[in-house]
DNA sequence: TATTGTTATACTCTATAACTATA
DNA sequence: TATAGTTATAGAGTATAACAATA
């Protein structure tokens, strides 16, 4: 599995560089190319330590991710899927089939066009997806509730922001 | 490769629950079982397009990681490897001498224990490691010189608050 | 005897190429 | 003819089991 890249490095900690409004309780540095250093470093653990909590149920990464796009998403065609997934056809073909022998998916034909194939996650399928949100939803809000009040505040804006950054 | 489960899933905005401190510029939630699957879902995203960032060198993220790991903490013994990358010690084996091969890293025995086998990167190795977290420096460097200083602030104090989070 | 590393072997996931069916 | 899906086959990556060398 490997779960990529983490380039983890740089375990020294935060280093203050330009002195902007540095008026918090530590010294962070606002100047793009330090705090993008920082920063990537910072979400990526983040997200490795969220990654960590899945339910023990043995599905793959793959797997997993498909049931969480048909969850998310409804019924979506083999060639969709794939895209979403950056996966060929083929290869979706077998995570699907995989998936539609243990019961968590469903294959229908399409209404109108009859060379594409409806895949939709069954009710199994979408409580197998929700178990491992779950779980890392829970882990998560464990340690936030540990924060203090500004801290989560901070958070929150941040995601916001975070998102825009992802979504550009 | 599939960059394991996003979890893709919950496209609507942030929800406004509890209203605690709601000052800011935007509805966010403080409450931390609903700020942590907003948060939860920020991270990932943001996360999977600094992924997406990486060096066109064909090395597998294993590879990549490897070399990251060696990059940052010097020599370490195969054991110590496939520990750090949650792989068992006959895989590691296999990717070191992968790496090997390509003169990204080397191999030499350890002075005190005749067993262990002590792999450190090449300065090949060191470079190829430096130029994938670069460029993912460089991209997530360039969507934050877009934002204005206070929201670059506020993503320095989250960093430093999720690294906390992170490595609890 | 325990541990490190390796080799042998098998399984999973993904890819390309070729084939079928439909538009 | 072009496209959606599948099948056949091969290539990475990882796992377990068995073996060699050292502690």
């Amino acid at each position: 599995m490997s779960y990529a890249n983490d380039m983890t490095d740089r375990q020294s900690p935060p280093v203050t560089g330009t002195p902007a409004a540095s008026d918090g309780p530590g010294p962070v540095d606002h100047e793009a190319p330090v705090l993008a250093a920082e920063l990537r470093l910072s979400l990526m653990r983040a997200v490795r330590r969220i990654r960590a909590e899945k339910a023990d149920l043995d599905l793959s990464d793959g797997q997993l991710s498909v049931l969480a796009v048909l969850h998310a998403r409804g019924a979506l065609t083999n060639r969709e899927l794939a895209d979403f997934e950056h996966v060929r056809p083929p290869s979706m073909t077998r995570t699907v089939a995989c998936l539609e022998e243990r019961g968590l998916v469903e294959r229908a034909g399409h209404p109108q066009d009859g060379r594409q194939v409806l895949v939709s996650a069954t009710e199994a399928g979408r409580a197998m997806a929700l178990d491992t949100r779950r779980r890392r939803e829970a882990w998560l809000a464990r340690q936030l509730e540990q924060l203090d009040p500004a801290e989560r505040e901070l958070l929150a804006r941040a995601g916001t922001v975070l998102r825009r950054i992802a979504d550009a």
